[in-house]
DNA sequence: AAAATCGATACAAACGTTTGTAGAACCTCA
DNA sequence: TGAGGTTCTACAAACGTTTGTATCGATTTT
């Protein structure tokens, strides 16, 4: 009966219940080390260690190896349905390979998100996954230089200072054009993301662009920008568009949230989707399907893009400096809020 | 310009930046122990520090003061609709309170539940709050005389041997029990979690004792227990539950994710709900309020029980300890999934 | 038989802090 | 002037590891 002790059991515990020095508990505890100790003794050390209930302290580890096998992961937005998965994704790799995650919030707050790395850079965090970026940000910058790794995830910098796993954003919107182009659409507007992030940015390209190829003339394809990707301020966002051009037949949204606050919007003023208008979203977050009308959207692999995410950072972690980003591929899913006009 | 430097700064070093000892700097770094050095010193210190760009490594500090300010989180899933809003209310409190959150996700595997717990321990985690508990888990067994405190969130276990945080499910499912009745249902099965979590367990006894009250005979309110809290269990449980009661007017869901399961269920067999049959689900998780039907459910403020929970958490590491458990009131949420039979 | 080699273990330093204590300088006051 | 205080700073130990090096038998080599 392993009696746990008020007192933590350490290395010299168990070094003199077994009658050596510490130094061979250290060794013979370490499979890497283990053959430097005669198997004999070893076999004793790993059964006083036993029941004596030794646990390694890994501060003291750490701070010797300099290694603490904990990385940080920053998103705007913890409760948003779109990084539970991808966080997921990141757990699982990571624990798989002994590490684990200390997760926090920026909330799109900039002095929020310094408290945060500077708390993740002092306990010494061996890798960070940034999911928090803007285009240009300040920030990042204070931490380039730094000793842990860095990896960005969903959105980039502008200069691509670190290595990124993103969204395929331009293909993706155009996915989605072309779909409603494909239906008939002529007439189509696109409520953009914050201009301050690159899925933002990205995706107005990409709206931009697929409609550039469709020839859609630029009296036919109105912008609105949505102050965040929120279905509060997508409903705004909608407001104005309509407002601004009653004769749209079909809106693609920035991404799902967006999408949602416009559902709002045609509830409110008695449009029926897809009837009277179509619209598409972006992320295929989770339940989308099940919303009324479902959500045509097009789909991110979320959780492979925290699999992916964590899988660069073991890399760069273990010295692979990994050239380039991840671009993974988008793929536009179908539902019920599409139609023809 | 504060160039980073390849080798990170360290007390040593501004000191004799500045001329001083060490220990001198550590305390006029310290806003605590900042009295005891000359106002004039400490104001070279502080700025010699700052030009080098000095960071301080938590790891040794916490290696001698045995506070690593890191809290661990375990949740079931984490990609779940129900923890990210928890997730985030703690991670809220907990950084307010300069404390940083390791998350992990037992996904109820037992073995790396282990692992997990292990980790954090080894990690030297100044607290845990558990909501991955079963009601008889052997595992807290293991943790539960450690050193850090532990609180429980959403599940707690047959003994009470932590505090938790919990929905009051008992008088949660009564609500809608209540509310079907009242629209004149008499025939209402249960689709309940699966026994060895408490979650499922509460939710059953309130449901039996909602029944009881309103004097509904056994043979109207029959029982089928899904072996998981997941839209796929829920389907295959529904399908049960409706061939051997195909007189149901309603179903009383053990949560959203069961309850979509049923909708699932309802489209494939060709029932409109609620005309054909009513549902209500449990948790009022994001967007239930979007699908189709919107979903009437159970709402427990998701976010209050993180505040909740690392509020307590911190009480106990602050050496209160709060007897009891923290009940939450939940709350009916009517929308158009129910209606009379 | 002395020297060289080797395997196993003990010793000690280091990682970067915090904090108790010793000591030095200065002041106060009789 | 010198005893007794105050302030401030330096010294040193400790936290629990990892890891380079020294030591010590025992074995092998010449």
């Amino acid at each position: 009966m392993p009696a746990e002790p008020k007192k933590p059991v350490t290395l010299k515990d168990v070094a003199t219940a077994t009658g050596v020095h510490f130094s061979t508990v250290s060794r013979a505890l370490n499979p890497a080390t283990r053959n430097l100790v005669k198997p004999q003794i070893a076999a004793r050390i790993l059964e006083t260690a036993r029941t004596l209930g030794y646990r390694p302290n890994s501060l003291a580890s750490s701070l010797r190896t300099k290694r603490s096998g904990v990385v940080g992961v920053v998103v705007p937005d913890m409760a948003s349905l779109l990084f539970p998965p991808i966080l997921e994704g990141i757990e699982h790799n990571l624990l798989k390979e002994g590490y684990m995650t200390i997760v926090a919030n920026s909330a799109n707050d900039p002095q929020r998100h310094r408290l945060i790395l500077a708390g993740m850079m002092e306990r010494q965090v061996d890798g960070l996954i940034i999911a928090s970026a803007t285009l240009r940000d300040p920030i990042l910058d204070e931490w380039l230089q730094g000793p842990a790794p860095m990896v960005l995830m969903n959105r980039t910098d502008e200069f691509g200072r670190a290595p990124a796993v993103l969204s395929d954003d331009i293909k993706g919107i155009g996915l989605a054009v072309h779909h409603l182009a494909g239906l008939g659409h002529r007439r189509i507007g696109h409520i953009a993301g914050p201009a301050s992030l690159s899925t933002g940015a990205a995706r107005l390209n990409g709206f931009l662009l697929a409609c550039a190829e469709l020839s859609i003339p630029e009296a036919q394809r109105p912008v609105v920008t949505s102050a965040a990707f929120s279905r509060e301020e997508g409903r705004r966002a909608c407001i104005t568009l309509l407002a601004q051009n009653p004769d749209l037949t079909a809106i693609v949204a920035a991404n799902d949230m967006i999408a949602l606050g416009c559902y709002d919007v045609f509830a409110q003023q008695g449009l029926v989707c897809p009837r009277d208008i179509s619209i598409t979203g972006y992320n295929d977050s989770p339940f989308m399907d099940v919303v009324s009308p479902p959500l045509s959207t097009v789909r991110i692999h979320q959780r492979d893009m925290g699999l992916e995410a964590s899988r660069l950072l073991l890399a760069r972690i273990g010295g692979q400096d990994m050239p380039g980003d991840v671009l993974l591929r988008p793929q536009f899913v179908a539902r019920q809020s599409t139609a023809a006009p």
